[in-house]
DNA sequence: TCCTTCGCTTGATCTGCATCAAGGCCGATC
DNA sequence: GATCGGCCTTGATGCAGATCAAGCGAAGGA
C-alpha cells in the first residue's frame, strides 16, 4: 500500500482517486507527506470492538483505511442514535479537543491510520494546506449531518430505509456492479439493529420495511445482507429526496 | 460598534468575550483584521425575509451581527426541517462552494456582516490562522448537528421542547437574568411553527407540550413568547441529556 | 368600530411506528 | 448431529404524536 493510500483523506493524487464523493483532490506536496509519514502508525480492530468510548481521552486523530466504523451517542436510559458512519478515507477525531464526544465502534474488521495528535496539530499549524483540506472535509460532513437531520425529523420509515440503502449503494458503486444493466449489488455492512440506530427506528420496523421494499420489487435480497437493486432510480424515488445529489454520509 | 465586534466569529478579544460557548479566543492579529475590514460590507434584512434560497448562487460568506436566521431544508411535498439556527456571531456560507445548500431566512430583523467570497478565500489561503479558526467553528457546528440528530431520532416531544428551550436559554444567558435567584428569563425568537420545524414535530404538538411544561411548573409564560424558567436544572432534566454540557446550536 | 389575519390553543380522532411476544434460520461449538 | 446463541422475521396490540377541526385573542387596516 503506497504512502498516498494511507493519506487519501488528507492528500491524494488526482489520477487514480479511489475515493468517491470526496474527490477534492489536493496537490501532493512531498514534504507534507513525508512529515505525516513520520508521525503515523496503524491500528487494527475486530468487528464489534469499541475503539473509543465517549468521554475518553483521545490523543490521536485517524483516517479509516479499510472497514467500517460508527459514531454513536447514548442516553442514560440506553436509547442510542448513530450520528456518523465512517467508511474508508473518512476522518475521525478533532484537533483541539481532548476527549471524544461519541463512542466509536468497529462494525467490521477495521484498519485505521492514526496520527498522534500533538505532532499532527503542530503540522497543521505550520501547513495551511492541511487545515484547509480538513475544513473542506468537515464542511462535507456537516452537510451530510444536516441531510441526515431532514431524514430523522421528517421522513417515513420506508423513506429512511430507502435513503440508507441508496447512500450505501452510492458509496460502494464502482466497486460492485450488478450483472443486469443498471442494477447494483452490495452487502449491507450493518445489522438491522445498527440500521435502526442510524435511522431513529426500531429493528423490527427496519426488518418490516426491508420486507416491504422486497415485496414491492424495489430491492431483492440474497440471504439477510446481500442486496440487489435492479433499478437504482426506483430506489432513490422511494427515498423522497428532491435532488439525487450530494449525499455524502 | 468596534471593528472586533463585526468579526467576533473569526477573531475576538478574550477580555470581554461577548459570546458564550464559542469561547475559543484567537489572538487578534492586526493585519488580518485590517484586511478583513477592507472586504467586508453589511446587509440588513427584515423579519421573515428569505436571505438565500437553496440552490442560489452564493458569492459571499457572512457572520451574523444581530438578529436570528435559520437554515431549512424542504422536500418536494412541503415537509420542512430546520437544520441550523444562526445566532449572533455564527457563520454562514462555505468557502469553496458555489451554491447554497439550504434556504436561509431571517426570523427576526437581522444584520449580517458579509465578506465577498473570492477575496475571503484568497485571504484564507494566505492566512492559516483563519482556516484554523473556521475549522474549529465548523467542528463545533458538526458536534451541534450530531447532538441534534440524537434529539430528532430518539427524544420524545417533551424532551425535544425542553432541549430547545434550554439551548436558547443557554445562548441568551448573561444577557437576561430573572429576578428570582437562579431563574432565567428570555423571549422565544421562534414561532411555534418554526420550533416544530426545528424539532421534527407539528406546531400543535409543540403548543401542547409547552402547555404541559407550564402546567407542571417547569416553565412560566407571559404572553406567548416570554418564558420564565424558575429552575434551570429542572428544565435540563426534562431534556433528557446526560451531560449538561456543550450544546452549541 | 368592525373585520380580517396571524399566531396560538385545545379537543377529537386517526395512524405509523413502538412494544411485546413467538418462532425461524444459520453458523459455531462440542 | 445436537445444541446454542446471534440475527432476523412476523404477528398482535398499544400509544405518542399526526391530523382534522374549532375557536380565541391581539394587532392592524378599512
Amino acid at each position: 500500500m503506497a504512502i498516498h493510500h494511507d493519506l487519501t483523506s488528507l492528500a491524494h493524487e488526482c489520477a487514480d482517486c479511489p475515493i468517491r464523493h470526496r474527490a477534492v483532490c489536493a496537490r501532493c506536496e512531498a514534504d507534507e507527506l513525508a512529515r505525516l509519514e513520520q508521525i503515523k502508525y496503524y491500528r487494527s480492530y475486530q468487528a464489534g470492538q469499541t475503539i473509543i468510548w465517549s468521554g475518553d481521552r483521545m490523543d490521536f486523530v485517524a483516517s479509516v483505511v479499510t472497514g467500517i466504523a460508527t459514531l454513536t451517542q447514548t442516553m442514560e436510559d440506553g436509547r442510542r442514535q448513530m450520528v456518523g458512519l465512517l467508511l474508508p478515507s473518512d476522518f475521525v477525531g478533532r484537533p483541539g479537543r481532548l476527549t471524544a464526544a461519541y463512542d466509536v465502534t468497529a462494525t467490521t474488521d477495521l484498519v485505521m491510520c492514526c496520527f498522534r495528535k500533538k505532532p499532527f496539530e503542530e503540522m497543521m499549524a505550520s501547513t495551511p494546506h492541511i487545515a484547509q483540506r480538513l475544513l473542506e472535509m468537515t464542511l462535507d460532513e456537516l452537510d451530510a449531518a444536516r441531510e441526515w437531520m431532514l431524514l430523522l425529523g421528517r421522513k417515513t420509515a420506508r423513506e429512511k430505509i430507502a435513503s440508507l440503502l441508496s447512500i450505501i449503494a452510492r458509496r460502494d458503486v464502482g466497486l460492485k456492479k450488478g450483472p443486469a444493466q443498471g442494477s447494483i449489488v452490495f452487502d449491507l455492512p450493518l445489522t438491522r439493529e445498527e440500521m435502526a440506530d442510524y435511522l431513529g427506528l426500531t429493528l423490527e420496523t427496519v426488518s418490516r420495511q426491508i420486507s416491504a421494499l422486497k415485496k414491492d420489487g424495489v430491492i431483492e435480497l440474497e440471504g439477510k445482507r446481500h442486496i440487489i437493486v435492479p433499478n437504482f432510480d426506483a430506489l432513490v424515488e422511494q427515498a423522497g429526496d428532491d435532488n439525487d445529489g450530494g449525499f455524502l454520509v
